[in-house]
RNA sequence: GGAGAGGUGGCAGAGUGGUCGAAUGCGCCGGUUUCGAAAACCGGUGUGCCUUUACGGGUACCGGGGGUUCGAAUCCCUCCCUCUCCGCCA
């Protein structure tokens, strides 16, 4: 959610960030509906106040009883009705507002490409050569089955098209990963934690996947719980509704859990195989900092999330989003792409965003000032990694002319000393 | 899932219809005292919003929501959470 008391002091910037992102809004009828919520709101207080000196000034009639108790009592109803029904109106304009305001994406940062879709976005950084083949490399949907790690059969058949299943090395291998990002993380000063992957929409509404996105989302039937669609959801809610202590900052915090995404209109785009499913393992990272500090631990946490895959010896990019591809609560992203031989492109395996204090206005959460003032944090998040991906990527790289797939050394401990991956 | 007991400020804990944003204690901050510290004493110490150049004023918040009343921390309804016991169960 964006700052009120900013959009009245400069509506341009706003008018123009809102452009930028290819989302206008009409600005002057957000600040005609927020002086009406303010005009309301102290009408309404005015009204209380005055009903409150009146009930304070029965107290002392009630003892005595009489006339002058009724008409006092009179009074005040009176005055009361006027009040509910000032209230009334002020509330349902107040409503009215915040339904507007939870629409509102953060305006970029002024150092975000100005653009229209993913064409637009810069290359940031590149890492790694092109790897060379002498025999023509296959995608993972056909060199995975036929190792058996994988069976998109048997996942569709369980929960339909777009659920997969691992199988042996495999889930073995996805669980290395898995332990082995999260490994990386503790050393580099992170917390680990294990999460709920069911939340209430309240929680949803705080990291911004509500109200917007409610179609993204897999819902509970008898309760009403939603399934998270990444750990950013609990991580960055841990601390809603408190306020921090200063010195603990930044927070770092990282957890492993299912993501569970509809992909709704997604149906049929480079979907195959492992690439786009409603259910992968993913390790998030999320930061809890300043706003003096946000932008330079966006690149801290980025360069987290790149020595993962230097580590795996993977060729990638980073790019820098522009404004028209980056996400609804994000002000400046960073997409992390690993190379894909199998299928000769591009695969995002990492999203490493700030939200400024867009967030933390929503979810409330907070840290004292130095001038003992709460204020709002800064929140960051990003992938440290998506599985299926990584997986991907891993099986294609380093796939060998008899099929057979050479596992990097660092997962080796992990996989009780396995090299090679053999049908 | 059933029965019971509870949810009050950073913490502990009073308060059962009015003068209660809330006693008291602890903690914390400042001051006095001291060579310094401790102790003691004095003062201060929640958050959001509206309004004001400022000082200030107003309003809301005692788990969430709703209701009764001129007036609710206090009464009623409802939901959530915690604890104890029972049941069930990884």
């Amino acid at each position: 959610m964006i700052d009120l008391a900013a959009l009245r002091s400069h509506p341009d910037s706003f008018r123009k960030a809102w452009g930028d992102r290819g989302a206008p809004a009409d600005v002057d009828a957000l600040l005609a509906q927020d002086t009406l919520v303010r005009e309301l709101k102290t009408r309404a207080e005015g009204l209380k106040a005055e009903l409150n000196q009146a009930s304070k000034a029965i107290g002392p009639l009630a003892k005595a009883g009489g006339a002058a108790l009724d008409e006092a009592k009179a009074r005040a109803r009176a005055l009361g009705d006027q009040q509910k029904a000032v209230d009334a109106e002020r509330e349902a304009a107040e409503k009215a507002l915040a339904d507007q305001l939870l629409y509102l994406p953060n305006p970029c940062l002024a150092e975000v490409p100005l653009g229209k879709d993913a064409a637009d976005n810069r290359v940031a950084a590149e890492w790694g050569e092109e790897p060379r083949f002498d025999f023509a490399p296959k995608p993972h949907w056909d060199l995975a089955p036929a190792l058996g790690i994988m069976d998109f059969e048997r996942g569709a058949k369980l929960a339909g098209s777009g659920f997969v299943t691992l199988r042996g090395v495999g889930a073995r291998l996805s669980r290395a990963l898995v332990s082995w990002f999260l490994d990386q993380h503790l050393a580099s000063g992170y917390t680990e934690w294990a999460v709920p992957y069911l939340v209430t929409p309240q929680i949803m509404q705080g990291t911004g996947q509500l109200p917007k996105f409610a179609d993204q989302l897999y819902a509970c039937k008898d309760d009403p719980l939603l399934l998270v669609p990444t750990a950013e959801v609990p991580l960055t809610n841990l601390h809603a509704g408190e306020i921090l202590d200063a010195a603990s900052l930044p927070l770092q915090y990282c957890a492993h859990t299912p993501c569970f995404r509809r992909e709704a209109g997604a149906a049929g785009v480079g979907t195959r195989g492992l690439t786009r499913v409603h259910q992968f393992d993913k390790v998030e990272m999320v930061w809890f900092t300043t706003a003096e500090r946000s932008r330079a631990d966006l690149e801290t946490m980025r360069g987290h999330a790149e020595a993962l895959l230097r580590g795996l010896g993977l060729r990638h990019r980073v790019l820098q989003l522009c404004t028209g591809d980056t996400g609804f609560s994000a002000a400046c992203t960073f997409d992390l792409e690993v190379w894909s031989p199998g299928t000769n492109g591009w695969l995002e395996v990492s999203s490493c965003s700030t939200f400024t204090d867009f967030q933390a206005r929503r979810a409330g959460i907070r840290v004292r000032g130095t001038d003992g003032k709460p204020q709002l944090v800064h929140t960051l998040n990003g992938s440290g990694l998506a599985l299926p991906r990584c997986l991907i990527a891993l099986i294609e790289t380093y796939q060998q002319a008899d099929g057979s797939v050479v596992i990097p050394p660092v997962l080796r401990p992990y996989l009780g000393g396995l090299e090679r991956i053999v049908r």
